[in-house]
DNA sequence: CGTTATCTTGACCGTCGTCAAACAGGGTGG
DNA sequence: CCACCCTGTTTGACGACGGTCAAGATAACG
């Protein structure tokens, strides 16, 4: 169902002094970039914007004008169906590109709008397009991470097509454990949760309710602790089993991560 | 649950002299192509595969090796949860390129099955490569393919998250006349559902004795009409309606659509 | 300190899953 | 030509997972 605007106010995870260099971790998460590449990236102009929770990046429907890479805090993109039941479709971390779906279509076929309060850097879309085009390599990333965001939308079908309440629930966590880490914004130990369980139910396709009585049941089972929306995993690869999670589908080459032990 | 291959032969629906003629069709749907563009993708080499029913075109944890575009007969996406249970995460028309989400990936994060009988036509990945990298305006095409198969995603995610089985059921069977009627296949009047019930099942998340219920709740409500495989629809406005459809999500720019209306 | 959003819990219900059997159709071999 | 078999479809009985409704508890904010 649609809620009204919570009033909440959220601290900002992490506040980078430069955009693009979240940006540039992220792209380079899934292949090298060359250091021209690197370099033309860097040079790109660009400017701060601060969105409230709530607030819409993108309206279904409205022709996209910017183009956006998240640099703090959190987004999410929904979809509602025609009876205004929501379903969140995507989360996004700091150092995400928030754009590149609508980069080159002229409706916008979800919302995009920020969890927390979110600062965006906004690229000018064509300098972005000119780039791609002049720049193979840039176009090549761009192209890589749209892929994976396509990987995840893929193992989200899965999850909420196929699996229980419990592993469904579980497997947000460990990706979102994972994503975390890979951005450098965290470790497997665990990471404070920056949404409602009425948020968190959108995203798995389940109730609220239901959604309370699965962390109740993940906690009851030592999967996970809670201490307000802090969770901490005693013991991650017992929540990896439930969770029937493998991080494959994240296509995070650099093997950097301690998760994937 | 992973079954065994089906024996049974299926008529291919459409046999085209020239497999590249629906692959423009499918790229230019979304988006005009420069006709120098359309020449040199015309001009470049490719061959024919053929795939029986069930055979694997790219098995998940591959290294993908063909590029391919479907010429004739669909095909499948699916990927497995650890207990076995399997959810098929997309459906491929004559003329759907098959291989773009793996042409940068260096491993499959998902199997890609024939669902019937199926032309492929392989393109070298290094030639499609190098083309794409030399006219933008087919990058760009891919791209939007690309962008477009992810909206789908999304809506499949809303479809299955948070739609109850009548209406989950009718949009796929909505948005498969929509998909082919735009590839010249068919009308909105009906057409033959390539695939058994326990197949539609793994596109929906549901039970195949659930979707066999809820057909049959479709036809008693005189949303649709069956014999056979073959499906009619008798009241299409009142068949979008229970299915909660808009095919906005399929941008389809060119609105030649007699379903739009 | 009151107001509001969020979390938690209980009771009850319904959609959908499970198990099982019967039925229909196509292909094959006797 | 018919018996048989194999898939796939259909139906019923039953049960469970998750939804709904509602109340109370907790915490945040003004």
């Amino acid at each position: 169902m649609i809620r009204a605007p919570a009033p909440t106010r959220w601290e900002l995870t992490v506040i980078h002094k430069d955009p693009l260099a979240l940006l540039m971790r992220k792209l380079t998460t899934h292949v090298p970039l060359a250091q021209s590449d690197r370099e033309a990236l860097a040079a790109l102009p660009w400017s701060i914007r601060t969105f409230e929770p709530q607030a819409y990046l993108v309206r279904e429907g409205d022709m996209p004008t910017i183009c956006g890479v998240l640099v703090a805090g959190f987004a999410f993109r929904q979809k509602l169906t025609g009876d205004g039941s929501r379903q969140i479709v995507s989360l996004h971390l700091p150092g995400d590109p928030l754009d590149f779906q609508n980069l080159y279509l002229d409706e916008a076929d979800h919302s995009v709008q920020a969890l927390t309060r979110a600062e965006v850097a906004t690229l000018d879309r064509k300098l972005l397009q000119d780039l791609a085009q002049a720049r193979p390599g840039i176009a090549r990333a761009i192209f890589l991470a749209t892929l994976v965001d396509a990987s995840i939308f893929r193992e989200w079908i899965l999850n909420i097509g196929r699996r229980s309440a419990m592993p469904r629930v579980a497997h947000v966590l460990c990706e979102l454990a994972v994503r975390l880490e890979a951005q450098g914004l965290g470790d497997h130990s665990g990471y404070d949760l920056p949404m409602t369980q009425e948020q968190f139910a959108d995203v798995v396709g389940l109730t609220p309710v239901h959604v309370n009585r699965t962390l109740k049941a993940l906690e009851d089972g030592g999967y996970i602790d809670r201490h307000k929306r802090k969770f901490t995993f005693p013991d991650w690869e017992a929540l990896r089993d439930v969770g029937d999670f493998n991080q494959r589908y994240l296509h995070l080459k650099m093997q950097e991560s301690a998760l994937a032990a």
